[in-house]
DNA sequence: GCAAAAGTGTTCGGGTTACACCCATGC
DNA sequence: GCATGGGTGTAACCCGAACACTTTTGC
């Protein structure tokens, strides 16, 4: 679906009823972000351009899990995403808006009647290098509370992968260890808590709770020059991890 | 799928590409059962038979969740089960056997390749209105420990459903009660979470926790011609759940 | 009366909640 | 020195886990 530029060959396509869309998240230590691509377009004479999820219809070649993991690779050029397989949308009328069908079918070249989608879930690390694969591509992170109206029924998945996420992570929070940097806060950490759980949680029996969890260490390094008392950093220890727990 | 009469007309499919596939688990108050479809075939001259799980492309006319609810209505002629999503099944080799591919284009009167499956999961009381239907179509209710080799990759299909039950039900346990009928001893309803959960509950705790639940109402009911004090029935009243709680 | 399953309370410990003040730093 | 966010302890409460004997009924 990442084509706009018409000579690219492509592998064969398994057919055109089957694609994956993509969900990723990231976190900037403030907000969440989700990694949407421009789609631009022209529909009754009139030039749009909008946003959507990434994606793609499956290859010949490929598995769904494949088929999303080719999508986020192309992307951002990282191999090993962990990706969770969260809901397939199949609607009749999911490709139902003109505008929609067109696109498609000029991205495609093809006749493109129902697709039914296999949606994926991503989180990860923002990171530079991420960043300036997505630039290529005509990609970025929009935050959360930002995103406006996106193509097909994508805003419907969006909003069914963040419910997921927290489902998810109600069962293992360890989850969302993937959305930080390698250094992170105690602060950050907790503002992600509350973003994903949407409600704020007490810092002292937050510290608490890191305290509690073996496989957070505290790190000898502090913030620099911050206009405040400097926060000590904390690294995931996923070996301390895989170690005492599971 | 459901097909052996051989001149039935059917709708129209949508592709031969997107099936959907229903794991329907019942509870007898002993044991958990699942729903599978007799399968018949011939292979290498040789007759075989083996079981299913109850599944079908879809139509043109109808979405997923509609697709699926159609196959339970064909089979069991309920109308109104609750049906989760849980996954879809894409690999490349699921259809690899020669004996799934053949059967399938013998009841599909069409060249197959690659099939995507979506699975979907329901909890139902084991019903006599319900097994009659089923003996009509040559299905039935197989306990969980009884069952053999599946066709497809319907045994991976049915074990990852009930790893998704337990996590469902780790959330949200009152969705278990979909499995129990209308009355339903203590004993009965504590084999059921533990079959689900894996392991033993201390009796004792469980009935203060029964005590707690004010959704669960104890009857009058008692059993009758049991040789040992007689189990006193209860109910699950789905108004006071709604009410209290969520 | 005996086999078989139903039913009933208390104690202990760990984890979660609520809550208010001093600390370090840059400007 | 003041604004800004970082970091710390204690008491109350709730919930889950462990544990053994009496009751009812049919045979």
């Amino acid at each position: 679906m990442e084509s706009m530029q018409g000579e690219v060959i492509y592998p064969p396509l398994a057919n055109n009823h089957i694609s994956v869309d993509c969900v990723v998240i990231g976190f900037d230590g403030t907000q969440l972000n989700v990694l949407l691509v421009n789609r631009h377009g022209e529909e009754d004479g009139l030039a749009y351009h909008d946003m959507k999820l990434p994606g793609s219809l499956i290859y010949q070649d490929e598995d769904l899990d494949g088929a999303a993991l080719r999508v986020l690779n192309e992307l951002t050029g990282v191999k090993n995403i962990k990706l969770m397989q969260f809901r397939a949308y199949g609607s009749k009328n999911r490709t139902s808006d003109p505008k929609d069908v067109h696109w498609l079918e000029r991205a495609q070249q093809a006749r493109v009647e129902r697709i039914v989608t296999i949606s994926y879930l991503a989180l990860v690390k923002i990171d530079r290098a991420i960043d300036k694969s997505l630039d290529a591509h005509k990609a970025g992170w929009v935050p959360l509370n930002d995103v406006k109206r996106l193509a097909f029924d994508h805003n419907l998945i969006l909003t069914e992968a963040m419910h997921y996420i927290r489902d998810a992570a109600e069962v293992n929070p360890v989850m969302l260890f993937d959305l930080l940097p390698r250094k992170f806060t105690a602060s950050q950490l907790r503002t992600m808590f509350e973003l994903i759980y949407g409600h704020a949680i007490d810092v002292r029996n937050f510290h608490k709770k890191i305290a509690m969890m073996d496989y957070v260490v505290p790190l000898e390094e502090r913030q620099q020059g911050v206009a405040h008392r400097a926060a000590r950093y904390y690294k995931f220890d996923r070996k301390i991890y895989n170690k005492n727990r599971r």
